[in-house]
DNA sequence: GAAACAGTTGAATAACCATTCAACCGAAAG
DNA sequence: CTTTCGGTTGAATGGTTATTCAACTGTTTC
């Protein structure tokens, strides 16, 4: 008789919860999307590229002077904002103007604002 | 006459915008929170963590056996979790039970659920 | 079409972080 | 008090990532 039937080094205390957990898993796909997201929410430089389009649509050179930082930097941020899904942007002529990519971001970012202070 | 009196390497293109950004910004400590939480959130680990947790709470044990993963690897990460708010605990005999700090936690978290497959 | 400017991109460096391993702590049971 | 077991912790390492720099696009204006 085995003394551990379990992969991990340790013996399963609640088995039933251990089974309902596993059979709610996410598949891997939107585990990965979600953890990106979440990831790309979890820098300074980003929070605060967010807050200032929480207010309005801006360009490179707006954000830039919002953050006291390079053009570059604040692009290549942006482009892996896109990517996750945080922001999104429009050209209009040689400016391109970049926005939240929708409601859901503001109200994940919103919510987290309340939680921080109500945690205080 | 200065060509550009910005601290960044380009000319500001909207400054009522970046003025009211400015005036908006939260203070640094808030920011450094806000991105410490996002960045705890943004590991798939963590996030199947938080997935298990929103059936029931859970010792080490359970969540090792859920995630196929050692304990002592669990531990690292809800300690982590726990200093940025995400998760809570309270100790019962040998066992240390976990769960999500408060409800802002599972509403930031199927927000997201939400926000991902809407976009897909 | 050439200059000017908003923005992007790739490579490189330096800082950061997840997992593993081994040793350790603390509560319960014998 | 000793053993057992759930859980924690610190150091080490391999992988990830933010910023900088320099070169490059694409659009407008002259």
């Amino acid at each position: 008789m085995p003394k551990n039937e379990y992969i991990c080094d340790c013996n399963v205390v609640h088995e039933e919860a251990v089974k309902s957990a596993l059979s709610k898993m996410p598949d891997d796909a939107l585990i990965q999307e979600m953890s990106s997201f979440f990831r790309i929410m979890g820098d300074s430089t980003r929070c605060k590229i967010i807050n200032a389009l929480l207010c309005s649509e801006m360009c490179v050179c707006d954000l830039a002077n919002v953050l006291s930082m390079s053009k570059s930097s604040i692009s290549h941020q942006l482009a892996k904002m896109r990517e996750s899904g945080v922001v999104k942007c429009r050209r209009d002529g040689k400016e391109i103007y970049y926005s939240l990519d929708d409601e859901h971001v503001r109200e994940i970012f919103e919510t987290t604002i309340t939680h921080i202070k109500h945690r205080r």
